[in-house]
DNA sequence: ACGGATTTGACAATCGTTTTCAATAAGGCC
DNA sequence: GGCCTTATTGAAAACGATTGTCAAATCCGT
């Protein structure tokens, strides 16, 4: 969908742990379970609570600054965005990270598939699912 | 255990909560959970347990006979499948009807994509999700 | 029909995620 | 700086989907 993210209310107040969260991702450069991103914070020293990782990424999904994508087991998978923009990704099923790819190309082909069909589109999803070069070699 | 577990192997004996539920996926014309199947096995009088329901799915999903999506909510979403060839679907997210739509197209994309970023090519997701004809009205 | 292997199904177990609720900490205010 | 109100935290319980367990039922070749 396109990228109306205008969530009335944000987060409120500013906590350690809502950054450390936030730092996480960052670091990441991919997608991360929440209880991966709670494993990678308790490694480096950082003291959250598994029920705040999950709550603060709904949070943040829906201000829309971290995308959720399902994992082929049903895990909510989260990133954080590059872009408010509509995307898609290409992630390595190797490692993890991922980059966003932007394609008017697949845009067009879901409202045609929609139409042809006599379907109003609503939405659609596209991810492609590969090995890095890192990880190739 | 018996010998080599070999791809594309279909279930091995006939039984009728195994036919039921074929047919049931062959009545329901687009994707349902296990738990719907169940449902709707038990409505019409069939006594079907809803762990065979899930065992079922899973074998005629790993058969090929059967597509297997997940709902955003992360659920197992199950449909029969039209034709063995790789394809992608558009859904009515009202009443859960679906086309299997086939797109070179998409094929193409996702390769570019992939190896444009230096992937190697693995997998792709793309479903489109509208209303269709009959819940526009 | 017989007998052994497969399949079933009620129930328990597991896993990811959400809810509950008392304790804690942010930020405005004086 | 202290105080107060309220958002936020986190441990544990609750939850829902799915899988594992295992005895009983069923299938199918002989």
């Amino acid at each position: 969908m396109s990228g109306v993210n205008r969530k009335a209310t944000g987060p409120h107040r500013s906590t350690k742990q809502r950054a450390a969260i936030k730092d996480a991702l960052v670091a990441a450069e991919g997608f991360r379970t929440a209880q991966e991103l709670h494993d990678e914070l308790k490694a480096e020293g950082q003291q959250v609570g598994l029920t705040t990782v999950y709550r603060n990424l709904q949070a943040l999904a829906s201000a829309g600054e971290v995308d959720v994508l399902r994992s082929s087991e049903g895990e909510a998978i989260y990133r954080r965005c590059d872009t408010g923009e509509h995307h898609h990704h290409l992630v390595c099923t190797q490692c993890g990270n991922s980059v966003e790819v932007a394609s008017e190309e697949v845009e067009v082909w879901a409202a045609r598939v929609a139409e042809h069909h006599g379907f109003t589109p609503v939405d659609h999803t596209a991810e492609v699912f590969g090995i890095c070069s890192g990880c190739t070699r």
